[in-house]
DNA sequence: CTAAATATCTTAGCGACTAAGATATATGCC
DNA sequence: GGCATATATCTTAGTCGCTAAGATATTTAG
């Protein structure tokens, strides 16, 4: 076997590994809400709202993909159950800022308890220097996923027509 | 910094670092569904139906956490979008295999192309040595995620009530 | 041959989502 | 300042996918 071609398989190989842990990372997060009792994407905005701090309810819709509305109905729900609270902005009073509920945070935060414990495993095994090259990785993926996640949107706006539909249920909104 | 604490930080760097590329892939995932015009569970199981090959109804439900009657569902959608085929089992005629049209698989690829052209930039930047370093780890998080996914359905299964209950809707489903 | 187990499907009801428009506030123009 | 337009969130009506429960069909055990 020539040496590209053993790349081409390596990347193949490396493709669908990614896939397979991925696909694997999203049913974590789904067994956790159903666990938690929670919608998927309430966590999901939890998580958001982990990684970014307090954010709008705008950009919360914006981030997650789903409409204002429905955003209003997350924050309700997350807000009733006291995990998060709503801040009006006094600069701009037609602003929310969403805010967790650090006390509230913990509650939540048992349940990815296994999940890193696994990952403490995993990661044990590396070097430093190993680490600081999945660190490397890790960072570049997540680029490279928020770069790809726009180009496909952008792929929505600008219909060609030529793009082979699929059309399996009403055209979605435009957004 | 002593030794163990510069570890430490970078163990925590690359937990969130990690974090963040997978809520990435997730909402790569949720972008894809919705140019697709497909529901999210729908373009989760092509994706269990892509990596497994033909799997039963029964065993979609078990990997996706959905119950039987929501896998009836998806494949009934599926089917009629022509991605799918139900066949039954001649040896035991309760079961009905799903399986992935090959020649309908290329429509719902396309979508994926913004992805593998990102992620191929991102793994052109290593060598084959750094690649089967990522390879590895790739396969080391899938089977820690599988046994955290168990392990947290477990606590879900054995519930000492010392476990802080969240509560925010009625209890789900023991399955 | 019957009873129990297994695999999928059916039905009723519910919760989360979208689309559209209402409300409140801010900004720009004269 | 005052009015029109833009922006941010919320409200409402209706739709879709989900669960729970039970029906149906088939297999397995005794």
């Amino acid at each position: 076997m020539s040496r590209t071609k053993a790349r081409a398989a390596l990347l193949l190989e490396l493709e669908e590994a990614m896939r397979r842990s991925s696909a694997q990372g999203v049913l974590y997060g789904q067994t956790v809400a159903n666990v938690a009792g929670i919608a998927n994407s309430d966590l999901e905005c939890m998580d958001i709202l982990y990684l970014e701090g307090r954010v709008t309810a705008g950009r919360l819709a914006e981030v997650t993909g789903l409409t204002t509305g429905a955003i209003t109905g997350v924050v309700d729900r997350l807000e009733k159950a006291g995990l998060v609270r709503r801040e009006r902005d006094e600069k701009d009073r037609r602003k929310v800022f969403i805010a967790v509920v650090p006390e509230a945070i913990a509650n939540l935060g048992q349940f990815y308890v296994p999940m890193q414990q696994a990952m403490e495993k995993v990661f044990g095994a590396y070097s430093d220097e190993e680490l600081r090259l999945l660190l490397r990785f890790a960072n570049e993926a997540h680029k490279g996923a928020l770069a790809a996640t726009e180009a496909l949107k952008g792929l929505l706006d600008t219909p060609p027509e030529k793009r082979p539909e699929l059309k399996l249920k009403k055209r979605p909104r435009q957004s």
